[in-house]
DNA sequence: GTTGGCACTCTGTGCCTGCGAGTGCCAAGT
DNA sequence: ACTTGGCACTCGCAGGCACAGAGTGCCAAC
């Protein structure tokens, strides 16, 4: 029995699975893979890999279906990314190139990837904390309430309204709000968040005691902007892919579009990638630290410009997949969304 | 036989059918409700109901279920919008008004409309059109680029970049963007979307000739946002209670999750409505336009301060839906809504 | 116009059977 | 020490059948 052979058997099984999605009994296999040895040898490999954990047998007597850690063993070892053809990379290209927008952008993307796999995409933002301040605008909306605007170098834009108690809407409010204009860009502009924020607590000294208030309202309002890297926004497309695959299988979709709509699960799918750029991840079914998601595989990368991680792309499916086809779509994407995003 | 007594058959039925999502035949109606008739007429009355199209047998022998056109009349003339309990008002309150930001009250409601129906909730965003401008914003972001902001009076805002075509990282770039500012702001300010758009038009005189690629550079950009009043966004939450009404119904949700997922077909839905302000519209299964959505229901209401109307807000579900309930929820979350907004 | 009764028509369920796919194992071959 | 062919065995699944139950339609009587 040489162990080579049995793998092989196993990434005959995965293959002709993904493809039929009905157990692969013995003697289908030697039909469509030249394997060169006889459908008992076949089954006696069978034996020893369900033995090994790696595939079951839904019932006596029906065929073999991969197990999770089957498909882990496919990822790791018996797959290799296959790369996109010439058209569709430049199709991607074409597509993506079109956005005017960083909201158009991730628009595209996902939508990009869901019909590229038929499955379902998501993106998180360009994550707020690895980014630096580009502008910050502050602009009074008459009587007490002043809006923050702030201009994220990615070309994100984060805004908020705030009461600074105090009525701005005279000669002399115009006057605060540009110095406080000046000064804030003058301390964050250029400046990853975590040290913009610092920066801002000098500035106090700059101004007569009477405005503390004020500057204190605004200067407190941008920290919470900066620090709090709040709410890191994800978006999503191609959730009706998941219709399909439950006609075809037993895939409850109730627990996983619970999951979809939570976007702190999300986060936690897409944010859990090593820190290497060009690595994909997969998480296959009971990987899976979230239970609803537990009969779904992800497969996600990171990207950004250079070196600099902004955030994760994936795809969810169902753990019958095609995993090399879908690692080469979400790494290809996500080159090119790094490429745009690079400046 | 009265007229009267066979609507009151109509409406048992639905009723019954609403909660138990079962055929109902006239024995089980006569246990449920005092009709104070007897089982043999009732079977008349559904008889003729039946010849009237508004009820219908799956098959012989089996109870009778709504058709879309008896779920109709129900609607416009049996039920009244059950008004909610004070416990349940007041727990909408507090929940809305813990918003912070456009983007959390938009969030927040849908969420709560989706939790109070247990079906998907829709909303739009305030619509740019009905909207006007509060403060336009011009910042240079290093060499030719120049990033346009424009907030509206709803607190919204949007924002693109620009590529000027000249360098405006100099002193003479800094001139020349706070001159823009000044003139923009003076002409939109205050305005509703479509007149600002027409009085940029004049801008062009107000600088020297050299100057004009730019200007029109920044003009063209902003017409482009004030009057192409493109993509009004739409939310949505409660995905994952389809799966549920899936479960016990005959639903293909992939047709629904595709519709879902076209923001366009989402924003005829909730579009279409009346321009009364109060009133709540209801769209029934084959009632719709859109081919995918004919085994749902949708309910929707239009929400704004005042007379205004900035948008609307929906919930869509089974046919078989709760329709006091669901429209009574609807039409308070509106009202409250629209109180936020009013400031 | 209402009521009770009766025959009829369905569907859903449980049970049985036969079929076929696929396995497991064994004994023989290389 | 593997590999191979063969054979018995095990299940799941589809089809056929009878049976019970729910509900209707219609009719004759009130």
């Amino acid at each position: 029995m040489s162990e080579e052979r049995r793998l092989a058997v196993l990434r005959a099984i995965v293959q002709d699975y993904v493809r039929t999605s009905e157990p692969v009994g013995s003697k289908a296999l030697l039909e469509r893979h030249a394997l060169g040895v006889s459908a008992a040898t076949v089954r006696n490999d069978m034996a020893l890999l369900e033995e090994e954990g790696l595939i079951h047998a839904p019932h006596t007597s029906a065929g073999r279906v991969p197990t999770d850690a089957g498909y882990r063993v496919f990822v790791d070892r018996l797959s290799q990314v296959k790369p996109l053809s010439r058209a569709e990379r430049s199709a991607i290209e074409a597509f993506l190139s079109g956005a005017v927008d960083l909201d158009d952008i991730v628009d595209r993307t996902v939508h990009l990837l869901a019909t590229l796999t038929s499955q379902v995409a998501v993106m998180q933002y360009p994550s707020l904390a690895r980014s630096s301040v580009r502008h910050i605008e502050l602009v009074g909306i008459g009587g007490p309430r002043l809006m923050l605007v702030l201009i994220v170098s990615t070309g994100r834009v984060e805004q908020r309204v705030l009461d600074v108690g105090r009525d701005l809407s005279g000669l002399d409010g115009d006057g605060l709000v540009s110095r406080l204009r000046a000064h804030v860009n003058a301390e964050a502009c250029g400046r990853p968040f975590g040290e913009a924020a610092a920066r801002l607590d000098h500035l106090l000294a700059a101004f007569p005691t009477e405005e503390h208030p004020v500057v204190e309202a605004v200067v407190g309002a941008l920290r919470e902007l900066l620090v709090e890297q709040r709410e890191e926004r994800v978006v999503l497309a191609g959730t009706s892919n998941l219709a399909r695959v439950h006609g075809d299988f037993t895939l409850s979709l109730g627990p996983v579009l619970e999951a979809l709509e939570q976007h702190v699960v999300l986060l936690r799918l897409i944010g859990h990638l090593g820190s290497d750029q060009d690595a994909i991840a997969v998480r296959i079914g009971s990987e899976h630290e979230y239970e609803g998601l537990r009969s779904t595989s992800v497969v996600t990368a990171g990207y950004g410009p250079g070196a600099e991680l902004l955030g994760g792309i994936g795809v969810l499916g169902p753990t019958r997949m095609d995993y090399p086809a879908t690692m080469a779509a979400v790494r290809t994407v996500a080159r090119y969304v790094s490429e745009i995003l690079a400046p």
